[in-house]
RNA sequence: GGUCCUGUAGCUCAACCGGAUAGAGCAACUGCCUUCUAAGCAGUAGGUUUCAGGUUCGAGUCCUGACAGGAUCACCA
């Protein structure tokens, strides 16, 4: 039983002898004391004084003191207020931090025995990818970890949009203009080559409507008559019934996006263990409309489309079937559903995919659960907002998105300046230097689009948003490096922190208890960012521990100390430190250096 | 127009699901390198939490209604 439930436990047992009233501890919790007031744990007092039956002041007097008597932990309490704050013991926090650092890892959970799928990245094969999708990929790699770390068996997924219109139109432009091009004579990586004729098949095409336009057609019909766009849509038709050239053409185009994906995905330290190719899935659902029409799930209309009626679960009719006998869209989510759930077994599934498609998902969940799939309860829609630009939103073919490798590149060169500029590369050899500025660029990077809610939309401005001071991923990474420092140079003089040598050790300052406290708070916050799939709980709880850290750094002598238990203690509370750090980066998909 | 999301310092974001005097970073200003890394630390200044009501001991947080921004509402994906 932790201190949190001791002193809950303690709090009914004396609302049961004090004020003969009968409390459960699970319908109150403590809080942490808000630093300008001394204490660890606040108890709010204001709900209960119609039980004490008096002030709040002589209220708190008593229970506090309650608590003083029977639990040897707590130290003393203050009432201000409404609020009775209970200070724990220096030997308790002690203990505890030996406790803590004779543990393996800080932030791991016990083996829940369950799968869980979590699908990210998800790219269209005819463009490059941009910002937006590494919010995608960053969050859905991190949530990957986090619910690792929380138990889970993970299995990370990248449904692969291979096929269809959009990549139709690459394949047109490059026959019409390509002249046989290839990544090598073009000197391009393939996706950015594909992204090219997506970009060329845009202007073409809309010079076409123009064209229709000019010569007395209305938009709406130029739109659907344009020479190209009448093009990709019988490639479209050639794709599916199979015809070789077709098919060749899509597998070379394809496999250059491919080399370039994999090579973007190896510079975000991004992996997979599962692919799926919407090329081998999007005939599949057709069997469920079958199944849901035999449920009374669906209807079908006299033109023989067929409907989710959805209105039980609050939402309006949904297309399911076309007349013609075709999928749409959600035809094969839902067969997608069904495949992932047979090919692992998994009892929850994570769609990290952008709040456009909010009502989508809506749609889709009710639909599988009204089908009465044993996974429904499981599935959830990790949805995150747009990144903006301070220009406005980004779109692919105006070319106004912000590039995936160009961005990459920058944040690299950015970090290449900078520690330059400060002249922290003594005793780097090359590799090592550029591994480093590696690795600052990319923290940078994915600390500042997992920092924020991922619900909420973000504003990224390339010139500015980018920095490596303050709430910043270079900025933990630091404190890290630091920390490193302390601890080469603890090897170096062969100084002995282990619990033992750190055990005497018994004038807690105020600037280590915060630390010992936030340490153990970790495992809490590993638990919140699972339950809410939000690495922005990490990266908060992260900087906030750095920042003590550093107070902390500047404020005690170590090496100076002249006491060996003092030292050993307050390595020992650095090293601790470093490793909740790396821990918490690591589930942010971020590393840390030794030395920067 | 219907539905959903968002609105907090000049800017970018927090606020542990209703608790104390709403906190950080950036930008501005002032200090601190003869000590374990100054990518750091300490401090100053900056707020009617978009607005108006309501619920209660107590509201940035819950409810209602405005206002502003965004998304979505295809036999598109």
């Amino acid at each position: 039983m932790d201190i949190q439930q001791q002193l809950t436990k303690t709090i009914s047992n004396a609302f049961q002898e004090l004020f003969d009233h009968t409390l459960d501890p699970k319908t109150f919790s403590l809080q942490a004391t808000r630093k300008e007031f001394s204490g660890d744990y606040t108890f709010v007092l204001f709900p209960f004084l119609k039980i004490t039956k008096s002030a709040p002041e002589a209220s708190g007097a008593k229970i506090g003191a309650y608590l003083q008597e029977k639990l040897p932990e707590v130290a003393s309490f203050n009432v201000v207020k409404g609020f009775l704050n209970i200070s724990l013991s220096a030997a308790y926090w002690t203990e505890v931090f030996l406790q803590l650092i004779e543990a393996e890892d800080p932030g791991s959970f016990p083996a829940k025995g369950r799968k869980v799928m979590v699908e990210f990245s998800s790219p269209n094969t005819n463009k490059p990818l941009h910002l937006g999708h590494l919010r995608n990929n960053f969050l859905g790699f991190s949530v990957a970890n986090i619910l690792e770390a929380y138990g889970y068996e993970v299995i990370k997924a990248n449904l692969v949009n291979d096929r269809g219109i959009h990549i139709c139109k690459s394949m047109v432009a490059y026959e019409k203009l390509g002249e046989n091009a290839s990544p090598e004579s073009a000197g391009l990586k393939g996706d950015h080559l594909v992204g090219k004729y997506y970009v060329l098949f845009d202007q073409e095409y809309k010079n076409q409507i123009k064209k229709l336009i000019a010569e007395g057609m209305t938009e709406e019909l130029a739109k659907k008559e344009a020479p190209w766009m009448k093009a990709a849509q019988e490639m479209l038709v050639k794709w599916e019934a199979g015809d070789p050239h077709t098919v060749d053409l899509w597998k070379k185009l394809n496999n250059w996006v491919y080399q370039g994906f994999d090579e973007t995905y190896r510079s975000l330290g991004v992996t997979f263990d599962q692919y799926y190719y919407e090329s081998d899935t999007y005939l599949l659902g057709k069997d469920i409309v079958n199944e849901g029409l035999e449920k009374g799930v669906f209807f079908k209309k006299e033109n023989g489309s067929v409907w989710a009626d959805l209105s039980s679960a609050g939402l309006d009719e949904k297309l399911v079937l076309r007349a013609d006998g075709t999928s749409v869209y959600m035809t094969q989510d839902m067969g997608t559903a069904d495949l992932k759930y047979k090919d692992h077994g998994i009892e929850k599934s994570v769609y990290v995919v952008g709040n456009e498609q909010d009502y989508h998902f809506e749609v889709l969940f009710s639909i599988m659960r009204l089908l009465g799939r044993p996974y429904g309860e499981g599935l959830y829609h990790l949805s995150y907002g747009m990144v903006d630009l301070p220009s406005g939103k980004m779109k692919s073919r105006e070319g106004t998105v912000v590039d995936a490798d160009d961005l990459i590149q920058e944040m690299v060169d950015t970090a290449r300046d900078h520690t330059q500029e400060l002249g922290k590369i003594e005793g780097f050899t090359q590799e090592e230097a550029e591994a480093l500025y590696q690795m600052l660029g990319l923290g940078a990077l994915k600390y500042f689009l997992l920092k924020v809610d991922p619900k909420k939309r973000m504003l990224f401005n390339p010139q500015e948003s980018i920095e490596f001071q303050g709430n910043t991923g270079p900025f933990i990474q630091y404190t890290h490096a630091r920390i490193a420092a302390i601890l080469r140079k603890a090897s170096q003089i062969e100084l002995d922190f282990s619990a033992k040598s750190c055990a005497p050790y018994t004038d807690l300052q105020d600037t280590e208890r915060v630390l010992i406290f936030h340490l153990t708070d970790y495992r809490n916050k590993v638990g919140m960012a699972a339950e809410e799939l939000s690495p922005a709980v990490i990266a908060q709880y992260l900087f906030d521990l750095a920042k003590d850290y550093n107070r902390f750094y500047a404020e005690l002598p170590i090496f100076s100390e002249t006491k060996a238990e003092v030292q050993a203690f307050r390595v020992a509370l650095s090293a601790q430190v470093a490793k909740t750090i790396r821990s918490g980066m690591k589930l942010l998909g971020i590393d840390v250096p030794e030395k920067m």
